[in-house]
DNA sequence: CTTAGGATCGCCT
DNA sequence: GGCGATCCTAAGC
């Protein structure tokens, strides 16, 4: 449905056409943030996913309606941010991996402990750290604040490759990247 | 340059 | 009890 579309996408599309479409979206936390560059898709059907054994404590955001957060904790330790698509009840979602930082360096310096501007989004602990996102913001709508997404520009050129840190699913080409950027957490080859 | 280990939470078998 | 959609630090080659 046309009318639905935040920052020009419909998030009731597949993941990985969502993954993609989100190259070059801008996403800020209380006015902290930057471009996205690298994403994965994540689906139902996919054994990488936490969605594939169905809906637990954990992952029931993935379950709701598209377009909010998924925020999940990693090892024990760090924030992971996703952005819910498919129709609700499906279970589908897109991990943002890094960012290009565009908006509150100094606030995201601070909170990373660095002055590495690399260090500060080129990952997804890190860049969830960078924008202050926790389960504060799990199941949380994307069109309404602290989140603001703006659309991305035109002509963005696209690159894929197989996704990062997973054992399962290993040969899946569902992580995403702007092509060229020095943003990404790892080179796509 | 590459590899290894620790931190530490929640779901899984 | 094991193992992650991770990150950091330290040590090895």
């Amino acid at each position: 449905m046309s009318s639905n579309l935040l920052a020009g996408i419909d998030f009731h599309a597949p993941s990985e056409l969502v993954a993609r479409q989100l190259i070059g979206v801008t996403v800020l936390v209380d006015g902290v943030g930057g471009r996205i560059v690298e994403t994965e898709a994540y689906d139902r059907e996919d054994p990488a996913s936490h969605a594939y054994s169905g809906p637990t404590d954990r992952n029931f955001a993935m379950f709701g309606p598209p377009a909010h957060a998924y925020v999940y904790r990693s090892y024990g330790i760090h924030w992971c941010l996703n952005f819910v698509c498919m129709e609700e009840g499906h279970g589908a979602g897109v991990l943002i991996r890094a960012l290009e930082p565009v908006t509150g360096l100094e606030t995201m310096r601070a909170r990373r402990g660095t002055q590495d501007d690399w260090l500060l989004c080129s990952g997804p602990g890190k860049l969830c750290q960078a924008l202050g996102v926790t389960r504060a913001l799990n199941g949380h709508a994307l069109d309404t604040a602290p989140f603001e997404l703006a659309p991305a520009p035109a002509g963005i050129e696209v690159v894929s490759g197989p996704r990062i840190g997973i054992s399962k699913a290993i040969d899946v080409p569902w992580r995403f990247g702007l092509a060229g950027s020095r943003w990404v957490s790892r080179p796509f080859r």
